[in-house]
DNA sequence: ACAATAATGAAAAAAATATTTCATATTTAT
DNA sequence: ATAAATATGAAATATTTTTTTCATTATTGT
């Protein structure tokens, strides 16, 4: 038995098993370097489970003692190692000699999305960040618009706002209803827009609209020379990234900033709190 | 000392040794995995040394005995497949011990953005991508369902599927009527849920109904053990990357997953489309 | 070639580690 | 609510593993 079949038996398993049983289950999944190099009286103090568990927790799915099954967590420490290196050696080949060796679907992608984060450092700075968590603090209420291809990220956003307490609004366009949406923008409030080229139209109507009303909007688009930048008193640029042709590895960074934009308006908030009290 | 360090050390330090020494150096540098799992009697009998001599070996490099030395195997073998994990781990704990390099908010998430993709390569293969699409193109329609957190992630996919002309569905709970929409799954069907800790009950529920009618559910969630698996004719883990406590960096890998799953999905349909013609 | 020094390996001793046992606690079924 | 079955954990035991010892062998310098 490999360590792959070891994993899918603890998931077939899970159910049927005591609970502390459950516990060392959970355990060995999360922790599979411990279960491979300790020993049972480092794992059982770690697990917080007496060391006869674990006795009972390898007889229970096959073993003969606990060293039985030790051995195949260490087999698959040894595989994993082997088979990263593996992809690594493959991806250094390809770059070096720009060949398009059999490398799968999902790792083009994984790279793209590496690229698009190393990307995103180089075009936005942390002054940026900050500035843009300035914004959104003072808002009365965050209107967040985004269409399409963007509207993930817009959908996000309001999820996290709402955590944070922050007053917002999704202009989710329902019932095809997204300019009477963006009339209740007022002023004290702000407008967070993300917009990517294709630039949908509604949304840089709505840009243009609300910054005439001199209400602050903040862009997040894929250059400083898209037609809403010119609007925009905070512009975040993030580039695209294209693997085959696809650019959707853009929302793969894009998360990434709004976590970094929630994150550092949520301490502007702590620290606003604080000065008041 | 580390792994890295002590080859150096083999290195700088072999013409000095003695002839068993020497031989025992040679092993110890081709057979890592051996040295750093093995016993001492298996290794012993592995590189035609007594067992004595290897104390002796450990000894000679500074070592109070073998399995101090094989403590730096060990490490070494975890360290290769993480190498950018113990980047970000180290980065945590610098945060922890009040930093002295001033990394700025953003470089925080990205570096966990990069991590979270690294992850994603280690635990969803491509023959599971490859069957998720061949279910997703076989589907008369397909349901998207995910609450809160993971909503974007179900926004993305029925954007870039509805691109695809496949017929799909996005269960967005409007107008509270999460289960009432659950209930348009038929038989020729598929489920794509999105879930992760803690799991919106509402998309467990419908991903053990819909499993029940027989139509084919494909999962994304946290772990194997988690409660949706145990319904999943797919199911696709993707763990958790936590920066400052904040877990979000996991969409920026599901964005990833996603698109690949979708591009997929399209390159299946158009092989389909041509065995027809 | 010879003494002095260092290296070697088999076996004993010590230490660490895994496993079993059994009294107690918990769960399950009636 | 009660008895039967099952699960649990502390401690005793068995096993494995590491380390030390010491008699023997090889190497080095004169």
């Amino acid at each position: 038995m490999d360590y792959e079949q070891l994993r899918n038996e603890f998931a077939a398993k899970y159910g049927l098993l005591s609970r502390r049983l459950q516990q060392l289950t959970r355990y060995a999944i999360s922790h599979p370097n411990d279960m491979a190099l300790e020993t049972i009286a480092v794992i059982a103090e770690r697990a917080e489970v007496p060391p006869s568990s674990l006795i009972r927790f390898a007889k229970s799915f096959g073993f003969s003692g606990f060293s039985k099954m030790q051995k195949v967590f260490q087999q698959g420490l040894v595989d994993s190692t082997s088979d990263y290196r593996q992809r690594v050696q493959t991806m250094n080949l390809q770059i070096g000699q720009q060949a398009e060796v059999a490398q799968s679907n999902l790792d083009h992608f994984i790279n793209g999305g590496i690229d698009a984060l190393h990307k995103l450092r180089e075009s936005v700075t942390n002054e940026q960040i900050e500035n843009t968590a300035s914004f959104l603090s003072k808002a009365n209420v965050v209107h967040v618009a985004a269409q399409r291809r963007s509207f993930p990220i817009a959908a996000y956003l309001t999820y996290a706002l709402s955590h944070l307490g922050v007053p917002n609004v999704l202009l989710d366009s329902l019932g095809g209803m997204f300019a009477e949406q963006g009339k209740t923008v007022r002023e004290g409030d702000v407008l967070l827009a993300v917009s990517f080229s294709p630039y949908a139209n509604e949304v840089l109507k709505l840009v243009e609209v609300v910054h005439e009303r001199n209400v602050p909007v903040i862009v997040i688009t894929d250059s400083i020379l898209s037609p809403l930048a010119a609007f925009a008193d905070v512009c975040l640029e993030v580039k695209e990234t294209e693997v085959f042709g696809f650019r959707g590895l853009v929302l793969s960074a894009l998360m990434c900033l709004s976590l970094s934009l929630i994150v550092e308006l949520g301490k502007q908030m702590d620290q606003f709190k604080k000065e008041i009290v």
